[in-house]
DNA sequence: CTCAATTAAATTGTGCACAATATAAGTCCG
DNA sequence: CGGACTTATATTGTGCACAATTTAATTGAG
């Protein structure tokens, strides 16, 4: 029996901070907000905020349930996130007349116009890497998305 | 010249939301996050705190920039929650007296226990999965980290 | 020795994330 | 119609993240 904080085996110990794949997630996830705070203070928009837009800019006068599936966000983030941007001029929110328990979010004329600003964004945010690299990881990371979102797959309880 | 929300060829578009590798970082986060929350519980601790475990049943008594340094976080985000660890019992906060600005962080009895407890964490999260798949992943994204790290390497300004 | 510069942590203020609960509108069955 | 049930959003409360500033201890140049 092994004694806490005396593994015989520390370079297998399974908790060592290195080893966990979550933090590496977690540490590039944070970090990636911080490269991009900057870039997109100019556009008057947090890293959140951001991706609120990028789902509009696809397809405006969702509302917000379907923003929050798309991003995997619940209405309790979404909810104050959405009137902050109102607050901000990027969009209005108003009650759908067909259904009125739905929000109905719409972008702003300057909401519209940013696009263009942002279009900047993702060439800046890459610029010098490897794009063919960056986006095979990205498809390696969606089918992680893709697994994390059913609240993983259980291996077929045997 | 495009007009907003008229990109002529959309599939090229680049701020779709799933061509952004940023956004698969964030949204594996947070759902990562969300799946390791009620295993953490049952050990009175949150995603964060339990990093903040795995550093400190790494090495006792560090302070809180060595603390910060291996998670990538500041006093901003640390001295709270290392009060609310402290409430919780888990460890301690004491100045250095060597150097009165420092302050040493040291497990409690409890929390050193705790480690035990935590070496089910990461089985019960890997479960079901392929751990080379896993492991591989876990090393191409230390790379990423360690990228990121840097402020990102310009590409050798030429 | 002294005071400017540096370092370590704490504080302040804003903005997420999320669980749990609440509110209210729509649906459906008898 | 009427009440159970469901759905969509809002609210409440806690705990991060982080930039910017502050406080206090240490260092170091003159």
């Amino acid at each position: 029996m092994r004694t806490p904080l005396n593994d015989p085996a520390p370079c297998e110990d399974p908790l060592r901070l290195d080893r966990q794949l979550c933090f590496q997630f977690y540490a590039a996830s944070n970090l990636i907000g911080r490269l991009y705070a900057p870039v997109l203070a100019r556009l008057n928009l947090t890293y959140s905020q951001y991706l609120v837009m990028l789902v509009l800019w696809e397809e405006d006068g969702q509302n917000v349930g379907a923003i929050g599936k798309r991003l995997h966000l619940d209405t309790g983030t979404l909810t104050p996130l959405l009137k902050r941007m109102e607050t901000l001029g990027h969009l209005v929110r108003q009650r759908d007349r067909e259904d009125e328990r739905r929000v109905r979010i719409s972008l702003t004329a300057s909401g519209k116009a940013l696009r263009e600003e942002a279009l900047h964004v993702p060439e800046i945010m890459t610029r010098g890497q490897d794009l063919e690299e960056l986006d095979g990881l990205r498809r390696t990371l969606a089918g992680v998305v893709e697994a994390l979102k059913g609240g993983r797959p259980r291996p077929d309880r045997a």
